[in-house]
DNA sequence: GATGGGTGCGCAATCGGTTGTGCAACTATT
DNA sequence: AATAGTTGCACAACCGATTGCGCACCCATC
């Protein structure tokens, strides 16, 4: 309301505007007035000029009194899927929920930018910092630990730092039953079923396959290791790796396990370009996109439960679990399966 | 590499450990040791030093005492489609590549919380502050400018501030024309063409409108009332709507212009359920999604030119524009047209 | 009228950097 | 040998908040 002020407005100009000290301005203005016994008459008399003059803390200044920034970081690979995304938003929403502030920033899937990102968090003096699938989330936990910031790990898990997770291994142990039920519903052979997409030096990738390896055992089906392909998550990777395994094969999979929406996007356009109806063949992705489930609504998908992972993970900002390198696994939920029909 | 620091080094203590006073360790550590006659010799030993102690600046303290917190930020409506995610990703990539930190809040196009997050953001003391598809964008420039923090739109032009959006009139005359083209190529008649999607409020909105309006017109063609439904973004909006049109008008129509992903997601839905093939129908988007794209190849889309954009807007970073509320339009490109053939 | 307890507020140190200024010590010049 | 210029660094005052401590004043009590 008041013209254009050259510089901002501090403690120091509303002491003087009020007549009183920059500690009782301060007081008042973070809320400890009643416990310095300031009369409610002055502190309602700073509030309004604070208003009414547009103040507003430096939160610098603030960080660095108190020595904690009021900051949670977050790293995290990417925006640009669902599973990600939401992970952003949804750790966002709750942080201003609790009347923390955010910083996320993404690093590709890249070491060297994680490494450097945390570094800047830290410099920042975060008050924790989310690894969100790392690709070396123990370098980043070492880091964290010699400045003195707790970290905790999302999505992949670490061993210097507690984790939460989705239960990949049973998860995939139920999208893998429920390909299964299918092709039994339609009266397909089983045998040629194909688990594509991922990373092996992944954990998640590797619990997955051990999930798709342990449903289909306990029917009895054997697991080869062509019908296993973890080429990365790149679309086109997952492009290739598919055209290579019918040129082999000489015809399509009956069924597949896509490790990620990326890969299904790889998998989909082939299918595509080669004429074929996506009905042709039963597919299960683990993750879950809802433009890809209104496309394709055959398609089954796991979505894994951001809600509650996050929730959990703010459980663990407040009191930090016993016993530091916890994971902890959240269930992740099946969408898109329509009672079997032939 | 040291034992377990128990507080957080500073250069006070890298000045005792160096015999040294703590103005030439800062003048080491920030670089202007040149310029401050530092002989070559220490400032290798301070720098070893540091390194080896793990030593990182308190950019609290640093801002605190520069004034400027080397901080940029940018508010955001959602991370969950490619268009924004990918405004994300780029405005931090290119703010990383400059040594520039960022913070990007979500506010779920919500007046209230862009302005609470616009607040947060200038008590942290960002240098500028980015707007992006902000309802209400002014009222985020009047916050920036109480605070003399330069602020600029992107996406969404606003009237106080420099904006950065989309040829949106120009770019849906394009999409217009693709589609126009399709029908006219494989002979259907061209006056059912339903715009669908969107917010008449929403500056984007009108203007493509005006622009797939102006398509038709200059084909002599005219534009009902009834076959422009603004009926807002959301999914299931957009099914409503569709529904609606189809009802009333008791068949599909020939051709529609989808106003984004996920009004888009709506329409695909609607149309899987009604047990419609994809291909009845030829359809645009004004957006971009690879996914969307492998699963209907023939969908037109456009891509709104993020790159351009983001490196448009850190050109008026470095350099303020010299009319403040200059509007910059940058083509989008339209992807997923093969040549048409019958 | 001295003592005790509460009320209401200000003083000054402090957080960890940055930067204008000053001042020894040395070298070159006349 | 006196003067001038350079080299290399240290002093101390900030930036804007927070917070332990102290002090003046008022009222009640003995």
């Amino acid at each position: 309301m008041s013209s254009e002020p050259s510089r901002k407005l501090t403690i120091y100009d509303l002491a003087k505007l009020a007549n009183t000290s920059p500690s009782t301005v301060s007081a008042v203005l973070n809320g400890t007035w009643q416990r310095r016994r300031i009369s409610r008459k002055l502190a309602q008399h700073i509030l309004d000029l604070a208003e009414r003059e547009g103040y507003s803390t430096n939160m610098q200044a603030r960080a660095l009194r108190r020595d904690r920034s009021g900051i949670l970081g977050m790293i995290l690979p990417l925006y640009d899927n669902r599973y990600f995304s939401s992970i952003a938003q949804i750790f966002e929403a709750e942080a201003r929920r609790r009347g923390i502030f955010t910083i996320v920033a993404c690093t590709n899937r890249d070491p060297d930018q994680e490494r450097e990102a945390a570094r800047m968090m830290l410099a920042y003096r975060v008050e924790h910092l989310i690894c969100t699938g790392a690709t070396n989330p123990d370098a980043i936990a070492d880091l964290c630990r010699a400045a003195g910031v707790a970290s905790l790990n999302l999505d992949l898990p670490g061993t210097a730092a507690p984790s939460v997770i989705s239960a990949n291994r049973e998860g995939a142990r139920r999208l893998t039953d429920a390909l299964l039920d299918r092709l039994e519903a339609q009266q397909i052979d089983a045998t040629r079923v194909l688990f594509i997409g991922g990373r092996v030096e992944d954990h998640n990738t590797r619990e997955r396959i051990e999930g798709f390896r342990q449903a289909r055992e306990s029917r009895g089906l054997a697991t080869a290791p062509t019908d296993v392909v973890p080429c990365d998550y790149a679309a086109e990777k997952a492009q290739a790796a598919l055209e290579a395994y019918v040129e082999r094969e000489g015809r399509l999979p009956a069924a597949m396990f896509v490790n990620s929406t990326i890969s299904l996007e790889g998998i989909v356009r082939w299918l595509r370009l080669g004429g074929h109806d996506m009905n042709e063949i039963i597919m299960g992705c683990f993750d879950w996109d809802p433009l890809a489930a209104a496309f394709h609504p055959r398609l089954i998908m796991m979505r894994q439960d951001v809600t509650t992972m996050i929730a959990r993970l703010f459980e663990w900002i407040d009191t930090p679990p016993a016993d530091p390198t916890q994971c902890l696994e959240v269930m992740p939920e099946i969408v898109g399966t329509p009672a079997p029909r032939c």
